[in-house]
RNA sequence: GCGGGUAUGGCGGAAUUGGCAGACGCGCUAGAUUCAGGUUCUAGUGGGGGCAACUUCGUGGAGGUUCAAGUCCUCUUACCCGCACCA
């Protein structure tokens, strides 16, 4: 008979729920494990391939862990703020709210057909009052401890999407969501100071588990530099430029200075400046060019040198040119650098175009052809001439800034303060009051949540105004503090809000006095394990990673780290090698396999089709070939005997122990051939044991939890597998009686003999050439060295 | 430019970390079952040579270390991902 996954699938789902198997309890009798998966954003389209993927490594822990005696707590939940569905709501007239909850309902749907092992119980919603009413909390008590400020400042605005955007949300110069170019805009924008944690987010990564790769990625993204600010004096004007360099000791090679188009100082003396007219015409050319054009399409460059303002050269004390010029970023350092052109390519390019001075205080490069970027003794530098070392010049030159008040060493981010709101209607409120008389208040926190207003129109405005400011009954309100007439913030929050601390939610998802308990916090957290996508790596880890610092340090939760261990998996590409994506039509829905496969055989497929953190490209040939395992799966209990086979007992614990540690080093592929190849063993023995095959279905069940659980039933099992004990292997059971052990002459393999485990080197030395093949290899040569590796090789050296 | 990674049959991928390369699955070939499509079963399947036992070559390329290299070292090529005029 075959499997008849289609009343069997569901029977067992339903069987489970009404168990509740997979509610996690809080309690100190048992250890606890907290595996986390990313919660998806709803999407009007349903489940991807993808989703199935990123979940199913840790669904497989999960159950492993449940089966080791664990409580587990593997929530799922809903980041259902962002623009696709405000964008759908604006096409169709729908209300977000409408579109969300029934986008939500058929991912639940879906989810559950699928057979993950998800505590329903804990779902969350970002959008849901209760939930973002903590969203909001925490953000006031960020306020409150001045990690929130607004700033006119040029800004990453999207065009199209008529948004402002972080820095992490347009990176390469695209925006994130409709990948069009992302232009630099002067606005007054919210910010979060991220990079007042940047340090600890650095030093935090040395305290968990990463691949190393994620953690490459956040130090890269927090990039900090070490080196030093250095104040030039200007000629004929009562103030500095200061400057940021991560080479000081190169400063007796400054010829020239440059600053950003954006630089304050440009209009504070632009009456001192002769040519401001040229000056203002390059500004405005600036301004109209794209980040992306800025910064990727023109490498040659450009700029104008301000006529009527020099600088002093703090260690030569010659009088050096400053220019502003679009190389030089107003979002990094102070906007402003010491230009040393003999060592800095960029410098040098823009020293010919100009033919400018190009003095080296480095020996080891030709000047005359190009910049020298390496290391190399100190030349035409004063009292640095002759050392070799960069530490030491930079050391040396950095105390005597410091001695005479000219500069001071310092350090850099690449990370920037996050910009904290969206002009758009689906997000959570801003929690801000905006007062004539005692300007900025925050919304008393038992005034929370402050809930979004019913509106009918959800286009935002022109001029990149939230849809809120049309909302009077929303904007006019009373000032907190004085009472007074006042006006709400109506910008929202930034999609990456509510997922910064979603995972405290799940801890106790159902508090109204809190965000969550402390003593649940502290017994569920940190999460033992994240699994996500590499593409939320400088995004989500960065923020989230922040709003816990922020509560640790505030005493709101037990540990710094949110994440104990994170690794990430690999994307399903399309069966043609691409991404898969609706425009190229090569799209697989996780629901048409399950139809017509099973959800066990899409399970064991996704974990199958190769190594879990690369991407592979889907096969439907291959999915067969799942399924064609599990019906052999299926028929085991025909050939099965009340006791065990004894030609099968090592095979069974080598196999335990295989998938046991596979499943800990997310090689699932490898635990899965290896049921294969037990089971292809078990066929040629023709037999086996009930109790081996429990095993069998034990190891194989959070792969494809419903037909071993069937399976289980049928041949009288009691109680549910799927939360049975985890086997256990015995390692004196894993070793053979014989092993065959390659025999090589000359490092060529020749012949394979078969000798006792682990037997003595005289003993498999005699074997080996008691075997006729190697005999005659042997035969009339000189036998130079004899090499024995117990259990695997002998080789023979001859002449 | 900087940082990280990958390269193994027709395809996805294994290889106990230096020990018989190609596990497992797909595909393919032949045979059996079937009216047929599908299914299932059996055998085979890296390339070249040979009826065969066998032989020879083989992990992107070139060197090297070693009794032994997919794995270690040096150089090199191609591709992928992230960041990027970051001072």
């Amino acid at each position: 008979m075959r499997y008849d996954f289609r009343t069997v699938e569901p029977k067992w789902q339903k069987r489970w729920e009404e168990a509740k198997v997979f509610e996690a309890k809080t309690g100190k009798d048992k250890k606890k494990y907290y595996a986390l998966v990313e919660f998806p954003y709803p999407s009007g389209a349903g489940m991807h391939v993808g989703h199935i993927k990123a979940y199913s490594g840790l669904e497989v822990l999960s159950r492993k862990r449940r089966m080791e005696g664990y409580n587990v707590l593997f929530p799922i939940g809903f980041d259902a703020f962002g623009l696709p569905t405000e964008n759908y709501a604006i096409k169709t007239g729908m209300h977000p709210r409408a579109v969300t909850d029934k986008n939500i309902e058929k991912f639940t749907q879906q989810l559950k057909r699928v057979g993950f092992s998800f505590d329903w119980s804990r779902v969350i919603d970002t959008t849901d009052e209760d939930y973002y009413r903590w969203t909001q909390w925490i953000f006031l008590k960020m306020f409150e401890n001045g990690l929130v400020f607004r700033d006119t400042a040029l800004v990453n605005y999207c065009p199209s999407c008529r948004v402002v955007l972080s820095n992490e949300d347009s990176q390469g110069g695209k925006c994130d969501i409709c990948h069009s170019d992302v232009i630099q805009k002067s606005k007054t924008v919210w910010y979060l100071r991220i990079t007042a944690y940047a340090e600890k987010l650095l030093k935090g990564l040395d305290e968990v588990d990463y691949l190393p790769n994620i953690r490459q990625q956040q130090i890269n993204w927090i990039g900090k530099s070490q080196g030093a600010f250095v104040n030039f004096g200007l000629t004929g004007i009562d103030e500095k430029l200061r400057i940021y360099t991560t080479r000081p000791d190169t400063l007796f090679g400054v010829t020239f200075m440059v600053i950003a188009p954006e630089h304050p100082i440009l209009d504070k003396y632009r009456d001192r400046i002769k040519n401001f007219d040229q000056v203002e015409s390059y500004r405005e050319a600036c301004a109209r060019k794209t980040e992306f054009e800025r910064t990727q399409l023109v490498k040659d460059k450009t700029g104008v040198r301000i006529d009527g303002i020099s600088a002093i050269n703090p260690v030569s004390g010659k009088e050096i040119p400053v220019f502003i010029a679009d190389y030089v970023m107003m979002g990094y350092g102070t906007g402003a650098i010491m230009a040393v052109p003999a060592h800095d390519g960029r410098d040098y390019d823009f020293a010919k175009k100009f033919g400018l001075d190009i003095v080296e205080v480095i020996k080891g490069g030709d000047i005359s052809r190009e910049a020298y970027t390496e290391d190399g003794e100190m030349v035409n530098s004063g009292f640095l001439n002759g050392l070799t070392n960069k530490k030491d010049s930079i050391a040396k030159m950095v105390a005597y800034l410091e001695e005479k008040g000219i500069g001071e060493g310092g350090v850099q981010y690449k990370m920037k303060d996050w910009a904290f709101n969206r002009q758009r209607y689906w997000g959570e409120p801003i929690p801000i009051v905006h007062c004539p008389h005692c300007g900025m208040v925050p919304v008393p926190y038992e005034e929370l949540p402050l809930r979004l207003p019913k509106v009918e129109n959800f286009e935002p405005g022109e001029d990149g105004q939230s849809p809120l400011a049309k909302v009077d009954s929303f904007v006019n309100c009373k000032c907190p503090k004085c009472g007074g007439d006042a006006k709400r913030e109506t910008d929202t929050m930034p999609q990456w809000a509510g997922s910064s601390w979603y995972f405290l939610r799940y801890c106790d998802p159902h508090n109204d006095k809190a965000f969550a308990d402390p003593e649940k916090i502290k017994y569920w957290m940190p999460v033992d394990w994240y699994n996500g996508g590499m593409e939320h790596v400088t995004r989500h880890l960065i923020y989230s990673r922040f709003w816990h610092h922020f509560l640790y340090d505030i005493g709101e939760v037990s540990t710094p780290e949110p994440y104990a261990k994170r690794t990430y998996q690999g994307l399903i590409l399309g069966s043609d090698g691409e991404k898969m994506s609706k425009s190229r039509g090569n799209v697989v829905d996780p629901l048409d396999i399950v139809k017509d496969y099973g959800a066990d055989t899409l399970r064991v497929y996704v974990m199958f089709m190769g190594d879990y953190g690369s991407a592979a490209p889907w096969n439907d040939s291959s999915v067969k070939g799942c399924r064609r395992f599990l019906e052999r799966v299926f028929a085991l209990k025909d050939i099965m005997t009340e006791g065990p086979v004894k030609e099968l007992e090592s095979g069974i614990h080598k196999a335990i122990k295989k998938v046991s540690s596979d499943i800990e080093e997310m090689k699932f592929n490898t635990a899965i051939a290896c049921l294969m190849t037990l089971i292809n063993d078990i066929g040629k023995v023709g037999k086996i044991g009930k109790e081996q095959l429990i095993i069998f279905l034990k190891l194989l069940s959070p792969f494809a939890p419903h037909i071993t659980e069937e399976i289980y039933e049928q041949i009288g099992g009691e109680g549910f597998l799927t939360v049975s004990e985890w086997p256990e292997y015995d390692e004196a059971k894993t070793v053979d009686e014989t092993v065959a052990i390659g025999v090589q002459i000359n490092g060529k393999a020749r012949a394979s003999v078969d000798i006792p485990t682990g037997c003595a080197k005289e003993e498999a030395f005699a074997l080996a050439k008691a075997n006729e093949k190697v005999a005659s290899y042997l035969a009339g040569k000189t036998l130079v060295k004899e090499i024995y590796v117990p259990n695997k090789i002998i080789n023979f050296v001859v002449k």
